[in-house]
Order: structure tokens, then C-alpha cells, then sequence
DNA sequence: CGCGAGCTTGACGTTGTTCAACTAGAGTGG
DNA sequence: CCACTCTAGTTGAACAACGTCAAGCTCGCG
């Protein structure tokens, strides 16, 4: 699964979290000496709940989901991860164990940095930690808004608000070709995945999306926030 | 509500966080300059969601919860928050705006500590930045446990859930006096005050629990760990 | 052309909410 | 010290939301 042949260079990596900015030089270069370049398929579990984290992984290209997996076998997603996503971050100066999986919703290029490359950038660099902190707390805030959206919303808002960060977070773009499974979706929003499908055929029928096999395109966006807001 | 002489020395202080371990004598009277004493009444809104973050809160006596603020006005209690705990940390380094609210179970004393001093701290001192990170890393998987309480558990689990939270980490006792309202235990396990109300009635009817007024009182820990896992 | 995974649809059952009426207990003023 | 009030808690009945189950469908792929 790993490329022998490293083909991004860190320093002019132009996806990398705003943490590397920090970095000089010399270390952008013992960055690269600790860096491995991954590749997965679509499906392939990028890291494992419980496993030791020895690396903090960064989405380079490609989408992933992280989730977490209970005691009675299901998964929970916590989240769909662009590219310039770092995976791992809550296993740093923990039990350095990954507190949730995370598997690639598309082909992926990954690069997986050691983890003690990090605590030590960490320790010694307080405009790193600062940036690690910040990713954080943007991390946890964008958890509440899912956590009010799962507890506080019935299935048409949780949905609708799934479909909003597909298109403003993760595509970029009212059109774009699903790469989340009705099972998915349904992990996502914490319904049964008939649920989903009875959700999306009314906003189909209400011609808020228009769906033509794996594109979707969002046609009232502003309806969409209606239903978002709350309900 | 601010008492002019403080009654706790930053040094000598038993239950400060694990991150001011990190600092020198020094450190410690620079602390001691830019710190508050609070006293807040049971009830009482300790810091507000979206008011602007300019101090990090220590709960030095009593106990709190932390909730978040919805658009249709009700409450989600994220944690309840006993003595040691920091409010506030989310604030770091982001908008340094409190993403949600805090208000005290109990009569509280409560150190309030400039918010610059942490991020001054945690950019040149590497143990404590390691220590915050720590901490807030800790607060989250806590944060993705009780997701999964509430997304995957009948009511009797996720009450249960609260019952042994309360024994094990808040209260340390299967003996105590219970400071949650039914709405507040509503606003914590995602439930109605009603059905609450009719667990507790069932806890109660089958010996899990003795309630006398405000005591309660856990008679089959075991049972109830069964009764959270996963049901 | 046939197979299988993922998706769709309808009928039905369960869980938990809502509403309304009632009760207990704490605080207040005469 | 007692009536009065107000809030928190309790209880039951009706109802809505959602999950489950079972059957059938679609489409990509060998």
C-alpha cells in the first residue's frame, strides 16, 4: 500500500494544515525524513479505534469518514474529512491510542507523519501548539452543531444538514457525485437507512435535489435551510 | 459576587489542573496577579455561550454543567463539571468565544484566570501546552462516550449512564445528594422530564436505586452497569 | 444473461413525546 | 402557625416519529 517514491514535497505542499506554517525550513526537512505517503481504496480503514497511534495521519486527496464503533457493532460517524484534514490529532499526549476509526469514502492519498515528530513540534514550538490547539477547538465546536443537529432535529433537518456540509464543507459545490452510501448516510444521521430513502424520495419529489444515479445536485439550497433550521 | 480577599494561593492549591504542574515559582505569581475569586449561587450562569472569552474558569468548589444553547431555545447539557474541572478551554486560540454555556449545580467557587495568560503560557511552555492539549483530548473522547449514550441507548440506558457518571466521577460515592433537577437529567440524557420521571419510577420499583427527597442512594451498581450496556 | 449488493416501498410495531390533570413541598405573608 | 402560591415532580392516555421486517426492484459486473 506504501509509495516507495514520495511524489508531494511538505514544504511546498500547498494542502497542509496550518500548523506546518509554523515550521522552518530544517524542520520541514525532518518532517519529510518522518513522512510516509499512503495510498487506500475506497472502503480500506484508513486507522483503527483502539489501535495504537504511532502516526497522525493527513488527508492529502480524496474523502474519509472517521467514526466511532460500539460495543454492539455499529459505527458511528463522527465526520466527513476533505483533503487538508489531519486524522488522529485527538490521540496526542492521551494514551496515544486512536479514540475512533476512519475509513476513505474515496480513493485517498494519506500521509501519515510520526506522532512523536508532533509532541515534540508541540513542546518546543508554541506557535505549532497554538495552530494544534486552534484545530482542536474548531474540531469540537463543529461537533456541537452535529451533536444539536442529532439530538435537537427530526429526520428531514438532519438530513437537509447533511447535505449542506456536503455541498459548503466537503464538495464545494451544489453538484457533486455521492460518495456516501444510504448506510452511511444513515450512520451519519442516526436514522434506519430506509429512513434515509424515504427522506430523499420527498426532497426529490419536492425538488429540493435532484438525483441522476451517484450526482446529486441541490436545486432550492434556501429550502434546504429552511428545513435545517430546526426541524 | 466577587470577593475582594481570595482565600486560595494558586501555589499551595490542591486541585488545580494537571497543566499548572508545568509552571515555575514565577509563573505561579503572575497567575496569582491575573486571577479572580467568583462565588456563584446554585443557578447561576458561570460564563455565557458566544460572549466573548476573556477569562478561563476553574471550578475550585461545588459542581457545574456545561450545555449548549439551541436555536429553538432549549438546553443540551454536555457535562456536568466537578471541582477541578476548566471552563473555557474550546476558547483557546479560536474566535475566543465560549462555544457553549456553563451555570453552577451547587454553590460554587470559581477561579477566573485571564485568557492570555494561557495562551502566553501555552506558547512558551511546552509541558503545559502538552498538559492543555492533554486535557482537551480527554474532554473529547468523554464527549464521543456520551454520543454514543445517547444515539445508541433506550432511555433506561442512558439514564443509567448518568446514574454511574454521578457515582464514579462526580459525586465518587453510591451515596449522594442529587443537585440535577428531572430537567436537567432531561437535558442531559435527550429525554422528556416525564420520561425521566417514569425511568426513575422503574429504577426505584426494582430496587436499582433508594431515593429519599433529595438522597439517593445506588443499591445495584452492577445491575445498572448491564442495564447501560448498550440497552 | 444471471447474480448479488445496495436501494426502495409498504405494513406494522415500538419507543418516547405531548398534553392535561393532579400532587407534594418549599417559600411567603398575614 | 396556617392559608396561599408557585414550582417541581408524577401519572395516565392519546398520538407522532421512527425502526423493523419482508418483499420486490435496479444496476453493475462477471
Amino acid at each position: 500500500m506504501a509509495i516507495n517514491q514520495k511524489s508531494i514535497s511538505c514544504l511546498t505542499c500547498k494542502k497542509k494544515s496550518s500548523c506546518f506554517n509554523e515550521l522552518s525550513k530544517a524542520d520541514h526537512r525532518i518532517l519529510e525524513a518522518n513522512r510516509l505517503e499512503l495510498k487506500f481504496k475506497r472502503g480500506e480503514v484508513i486507522c483503527k479505534q483502539g489501535a495504537f497511534a504511532s502516526n497522525i495521519m493527513f488527508i492529502y486527496k480524496g474523502i474519509a469518514k472517521s467514526y466511532l464503533e460500539t460495543d454492539n457493532g455499529k459505527h458511528v460517524i463522527l465526520n466527513v474529512l476533505s483533503e487538508g484534514r489531519m486524522i488522529g490529532l485527538p490521540a496526542l499526549f492521551s494514551n496515544n491510542v486512536f479514540p475512533y476509526s476512519a475509513a476513505a469514502l474515496e480513493d485517498c492519498i494519506v500521509c501519515s507523519i510520526d506522532i512523536n515528530i508532533f509532541e515534540e513540534y508541540t513542546k518546543s514550538n508554541g506557535g505549532f501548539a497554538a495552530e494544534i490547539i486552534k484545530t482542536l477547538n474548531t474540531c469540537a465546536v463543529n461537533n456541537y452543531d452535529h451533536y444539536i443537529s442529532i439530538t435537537q432535529k427530526k429526520m428531514n433537518g438532519r438530513l437537509a444538514d447533511v447535505f449542506l456540509h456536503l455541498a459548503d464543507n466537503i464538495y464545494k459545490s451544489h453538484h457533486f457525485s455521492m460518495s456516501l452510501s444510504r448506510n452511511d448516510l444513515a450512520e451519519m444521521t442516526q436514522m434506519s437507512p430506509e429512513s434515509v430513502t424515504r427522506v430523499i424520495t420527498r426532497f426529490k419529489s419536492d425538488k429540493l435535489i435532484k438525483v441522476t444515479g451517484k450526482t446529486y445536485e441541490i436545486k432550492k439550497i434556501d429550502e434546504l435551510r429552511k428545513i435545517s433550521y430546526l426541524r
